[in-house]
DNA sequence: CGCGTGCTTGAAGCGGGTCAACAACAGTGG
DNA sequence: CCACTGTTGTTGACCCGCTTCAAGCACGCG
């Protein structure tokens, strides 16, 4: 990881502007900008957390794609959700403890850097913003409950469905596709199946199976879903509305 | 469930003795007194939470076993994971939007309820407090990250040593556990392997064969750890420590 | 006594895991 | 320029683990 001079101001910062983001006032903003220390900048495969490591930052995704995972003591490994911009990190670990989790880079990863030191003022002073980490919290908590389902009672072609299905909701909430409907997935089928719990095989012949119903392609790591509405039964899920959430 | 009279004074709360919990300052207990509206009480089987449902109520739980769980549109269930006194939910869900998830009573559960409303005065008076809710996010979050690499890594005998292993350790913690060491489970192995996404047949299969080991006792529903080292070894995982933890 | 619930065990079949081989492709270095 | 290598995707073959179906047992309760 490389630490790089402060590029973005966060008043100017191109994330905000997103619909998918609550407004700010712009008291928040001035201490969103003062607790921001400075950008950090990671390679693909690079660790921006290592399970079991302490790190004295918090972090806002800027641009880029990353995963939360963890292991086993003889090294299997279970992806536990995909890191998009505007996802905050770090909230788990205190100094005292060691982070239980690792968090690496699929992409070029641009991460806005906070000081765990000053959260305390966050507390104290913008009880608005305690209300968004809380609320950010909750909402990986979500996150996680869904997969938890998804990896405990769906079949494997459902899991599946349902994982890219979700990937394509958060990436263009996030504003990530591009014009034809088309997501660029930078994780390859071994980060997929280690997500869903399934061997890479498996995955695959699966994923197979699945191109024949046509309800979207995904070749070359381009996923377009082509029928949203089958997308939704093959996953054996419901539809759901995104909400706006808070950006710190 | 059912309301109650006012019962617990938060001044004389028994479960704030226990060493398992941070020690508040008392103008902090003073506002959780006010904060808390009352009791309710809620039967075995009986719904704390409703799927889908919304609630205008937080709880704690001050005595008893409830389990988080999320089911499919068909009725398959995955049981997220298990509520103990002391834990504190009701946070995933916002006014405006329902519950995700549905919470029910295993045994007699007593809660304390607060109101969402008056939350935002937690975070504008409290920091202090407002930080231990989002440290309780994060902890149920930490819960959630194990459950998942269990359930997407582990062989089914490990998991069944994971999950006895930890509720033993929970238990423990929150001073459940009688004088010979035992804990007395008020799950039925179909909770249990709903828990574990496995079925029951082979829940039982698998549990059969892990009594052999004799690293444990469990029949019952009365579970005994004899070495907790094996159980650790059983179950592919590491020992770790229990911290504080705020209660609310 | 009869019924319901939870635990236990056997038998059968399939889903998914492991092993293995190959194709396509990008990057490296001689 | 091209052989060499490593990564990723794909497919076939085999077999074990898990699910499903089914039946019996123990227990508590009306």
């Amino acid at each position: 990881m490389v630490e790089t001079s402060r590029q973005v101001e966060c008043h100017l910062c191109p994330l905000r502007k997103r619909p998918l983001f609550q407004a700010v006032t712009d008291a928040e903003l001035d201490f969103i900008a003062g607790f921001k220390m400075g950008e950090l900048h990671c390679r693909p495969g690079g660790a921006i957390y290592l399970e079991g490591a302490t790190s004295p930052h918090l972090f806002t995704i800027l641009s880029g794609w990353a995963f939360r995972y963890k292991s086993l003591p003889d090294g299997r490994r279970q992806i536990l959700n995909y890191v998009l911009p505007g996802d905050f990190i770090g909230l788990q670990a205190t100094l005292a403890h060691p982070m239980e989790h690792g968090i690496e880079a699929l992409t070029d990863v641009r991460l806005c850097t906070f000081s765990r030191d000053r959260l305390d003022e966050l507390f104290r002073h913008h009880p608005s913003l305690a209300r968004s980490l809380t609320w950010l919290a909750a909402r990986e908590e979500r996150l996680l409950d869904e997969q938890l389902l998804a990896i405990g009672q769906r079949k494997s072609s459902e899991r599946i469905a349902f994982l890219l299905w979700r990937l394509m909701r958060r990436a263009r909430d996030s504003g990530l596709i591009g014009e034809q409907g088309t997501l660029l997935l930078p994780m390859t089928q071994q980060h997929l199946s280690d997500t869903l719990g399934m061997s890479l095989v498996n995955f695959n012949k699966t994923l197979q199976r699945l191109r024949k119903t046509k309800a979207f392609t995904f070749a070359d790591r381009r996923l377009t879903i082509l029928d949203e509405t089958a997308m939704v039964k093959l996953a054996a899920a419901e539809k759901y509305v995104t909400d706006k959430r808070p950006l710190i």
